[in-house]
DNA sequence: TGTACATCAGTGAACGCGCGTTCACTGATGTAC
DNA sequence: TGTACATCAGTGAACGCGCGTTCACTGATGTAC
C-alpha cells in the first residue's frame, strides 16, 4: 500500500492543520478565520489545504471533534486528580477560573462557538451536536443522578450556563466586574450541582 | 434652525436604519451582515448610510442601545403585569422560553452577541458593556438582595447563565433536546433565584 | 545496486465575489426676496 | 404670492481588500526493473 513514511508525514500535517483550525476558530470565530490564516499557522501555504480537506466546512468538523475535549482537557484533568465526590467543584472551578476565561484558543468550545453556530447551517450545527455530546458524555459521569439520560441533562444544563457565564466574562471591559462574576458563578454553582441535592 | 419638517423626516429615516441594525446584528451577527444589508431592510441604498453614521461600528453603538431594552420588552412586559413576589419567576419563564428562543432577531442581544463581542475590539465591547449595564439596572429590580450592586451581581449571573442555555437551545439540532434544557432551566434558575434565599 | 519514472504533498498565482467605504450626482424641500 | 436658489437626504457606481476555492506547477519520495 504505497508508501508508509509519506503517508504518516501526511498524516502528521493534517492533524497540525486540524489542530490549528481547533484553535483558531476558538479564538476568531468560524467565519472570522481564514483558510490561509489557518495554513500559515500551520506553517503551510493556502493552496496545499484542498489536498487534505474537500472545503472549510469539512475542516470545521473535524476540528470540533478535536476542541471538544481538547479543549475541557485542563479543567477534566483537574477533575479527575481530585478525591471523590469533590470533582464536580473541582471541574467547576477549573473552567470558570481566570486563567480558562483568558485562554480563548485552548479553552471550551461551546462558549467560543455556540452562539455563532446557533445561526449557522445545518452541517456547521450537526458537527457542533456531535461535539457537545462528546462533552456531556464526559461531563455527566460527575453530576449525580439516579439514570445516565438524568446525569446528561443535568451536565447540558451546568454547562450551557457556565459557557454562558464564561462569555460574559470574557466580554466585560471591567477585571472586576469579570472576576467578581467567574467567583460569584463558582459558589453558585457549587453551591447548586456540587452537593447531593440540586 | 433650518427645515423642521425635513429634519423631523431624517430623524425617522435614522431610527428606522438603528432599528434594521439592531434585528440584523442579533439574526446574523455584526460581521455577519453588511451596511448593504442593512440599509435594504431599512427600504435605502447604501451610499446613505455614511450621510446618518460614520462608520458601522457607531451604527453598532446606537443599535446596540436600543437592542439592550427592546430585546427584553417582552419579558419585561410579563414581568412587570406579574403579581408582586412572582415578577423574576414570570422573567426567567418568558426569558427562556420557546418563542424567545426562535425570535433571534428581537430577542435578548446577550445571549445573541456576547460570543462575538467577547474576541471584538475596545470600541466594540465598550458598546455592549453600556448595553449590558442597561438590562442589569432593569432585572436588577427584581432579585432580592440588600443593596443595589448585590441586586445587579446577581441580575449579572442570572443573565449570563441563561444566556448561555438560550444561546446553546439556539444551537441543538434535536427539538426535544432543546425544548428539555429550557424545560430544566426554568425550574433550576426559578428554584435558585425565584424564592427567598439563593 | 543504479537509474527511470509515477505519484505524492505542497506551492503560489489567479478566479469571482461581497465587504466597508468614498464620491460625484440628483431630485425634493424650504427660504429669501 | 411667485420664483431663484441653497441645502438636505439619498442614489448607485466605483475603490481596494480579503475571502473560499481552483489550478498549473514542482520538487521530493519510494518503486520497478
Amino acid at each position: 500500500m504505497a508508501t508508509r513514511r509519506s503517508t504518516a508525514r501526511s498524516e502528521r500535517t493534517r492533524r497540525r492543520i486540524v489542530s490549528a483550525a481547533a484553535a483558531a476558530f476558538r479564538e476568531q470565530g468560524i467565519e472570522g478565520v481564514g483558510v490561509r490564516d489557518i495554513m500559515k499557522r500551520a506553517g503551510l501555504t493556502q493552496g496545499g489545504f484542498y489536498y487534505h480537506f474537500p472545503n472549510k466546512e469539512e475542516l470545521f468538523k473535524e476540528a470540533s471533534r478535536e476542541a471538544a475535549l481538547g479543549g475541557l482537557a485542563n479543567c477534566l484533568a483537574v477533575a479527575d486528580s481530585a478525591p471523590r465526590g469533590k470533582q464536580l467543584q473541582a471541574f467547576i472551578d477549573a473552567y470558570l477560573s481566570r486563567e480558562h476565561r483568558d485562554d480563548h484558543g485552548g479553552g471550551c468550545m461551546v462558549s467560543a462557538l455556540c452562539g455563532e453556530v446557533g445561526r449557522g447551517g445545518a452541517r456547521q450545527r450537526a458537527a457542533f451536536n456531535s461535539a457537545v455530546d462528546l462533552i456531556l458524555e464526559r461531563v455527566g459521569a460527575y453530576v449525580s443522578g439516579d439514570t445516565s439520560l438524568e446525569r446528561r441533562q443535568k451536565a447540558g444544563l451546568l454547562m450551557a450556563s457556565m459557557a454562558g457565564v464564561l462569555m460574559v466574562s470574557r466580554a466585560l471591559v471591567d477585571p472586576k466586574s469579570s472576576q467578581r462574576l467567574l467567583a460569584n458563578a463558582r459558589r453558585f454553582f457549587s453551591a447548586s450541582f456540587g452537593e447531593v441535592r440540586t
